[in-house]
DNA sequence: TCCATTAACTAACAAAAGTCAAGTAGATTC
DNA sequence: GAATCTACTTGACTTTTGTTAGTTAATGGA
């Protein structure tokens, strides 16, 4: 069985892996129903993580080594433009998969960080792994491609808010859909994965609690 | 062996299958060796079509019936908004495949209409037929879980590039990755798909050319 | 051929969002 | 407890984009 990791750091850990895992299982049968066999496969090939806040889990300019199930915590996703300014893409929360997605399933170089926002609790599988699992259960096949698709209908849904919705609009929507993202996360990030200026985030902020 | 369809229309038509599909092997081929069975199971479950201007190929509120290669002319998703005006979401040319794609895996109703810009001439296949294939054939799988993950790679581009460029950045972006598309659509699908009123298009394309 | 319709451009103004600079409040550190 | 430090806010100003309305050019149908 395995033991929680918690990388880089000595401090001691009281999750267990079985907390860790279940919540999992929990969340793939919600819809998929899974064997035995497959719980079995999960359990192996399924590694639980703890990482502190601020920590970077997969960097730039390198192949994503890992997809990660979120057990607790909040990622965001964050690479830096021309000027050497952050740009977060992608922020996430429980119940959820996160990675660098396309270069994940292709192999290929990621010009994005991942980054742990707050404490982490997360079940990470290499990329040869998941294949392997995938190819010995159909379950779990199915499982993968409908992660792989609610990433499609996500960036989909994104790119339409961000063309067509005000500022204004994309943070009410944020407040309507995610306020917990609103708690635990800093304004600054929240405000460039929503594509404006911190400044203009916080008059909205004020106009609308005023 | 097919012949091409024109669907709604009594015109004659001179395009003829060997070429569009020889077109569409070619392109496939590009990416993944075929051998002559997955040849043939591409001719026999791909429909070649030909549509005039203007066409709505799959209506909003269906569910999108084929995924489409586009051989010829310029395809575009569009939907209404809130105040009932049109808004183009997504635009596309040869080669490459067309449809609203999270709603054709899953089979789920769509809100997008696919309207065919200028005259096209697709090959179609069903989402069943599409699984058949799949299924007889790993090379033509392989092939098509490649289509969908450009889709993704794709989407994250362009949520990126609404949310950091400029209005200004992001026409530039278009006339250096696809000035064909400005030769042959609507200034005013261009605005909307850029995420822009006609207007400001209109006033960034005279300060650039004057 | 003429009329009606539509697409694209223009101009003047309004609103939204960015920029720059300064200020505040809460943590953290020594 | 004073001194930093950082995240966030605020205010004045600029730039970008949207709005409204009018003009022109092209298009299609009767």
């Amino acid at each position: 069985m395995h033991e929680v990791k918690e990388i880089g750091q000595d401090e001691e850990c009281f999750f267990t892996f079985v907390t860790m895992i279940d919540k999992f299982l929990n969340f793939v049968a919600t819809r998929t129903a899974l064997t035995d066999t497959d719980i079995a496969l999960c359990k192996k090939y399924f590694e639980p993580v703890l990482f502190p806040k601020n920590r970077i889990i997969e960097e730039q300019d390198k192949v994503p080594k890992y997809l990660y199930y979120i057990v607790s915590g909040y990622l965001r996703l964050f690479h830096y433009n021309q000027n050497g300014d952050e740009v977060t893409t992608h922020i996430n929360c429980p119940p959820g998969f996160f990675t660098s997605y396309s270069n994940f399933i292709n192999q290929t170089k990621s010009d994005e960080n991942v980054e742990c926002i707050t404490e982490c609790e997360l079940l990470r599988i290499t990329k040869n792994d998941l294949d392997e699992i995938t190819s010995k259960s159909s379950s779990i096949k199915d499982f993968s491609i409908f992660v792989f698709q609610q990433s499609l209908t996500y960036n989909e849904k994104r790119s339409r808010e961000l063309g067509t919705l005000s500022a204004e609009q994309r943070y009410r929507k944020l407040m309507e859909e995610h306020p917990d993202i609103l708690h635990n996360v800093p304004i600054s990030y929240i405000a460039s994965f929503l594509g404006m200026k911190a400044e203009s985030l916080s008059r909205i902020r004020r106009k609308i609690t005023n």
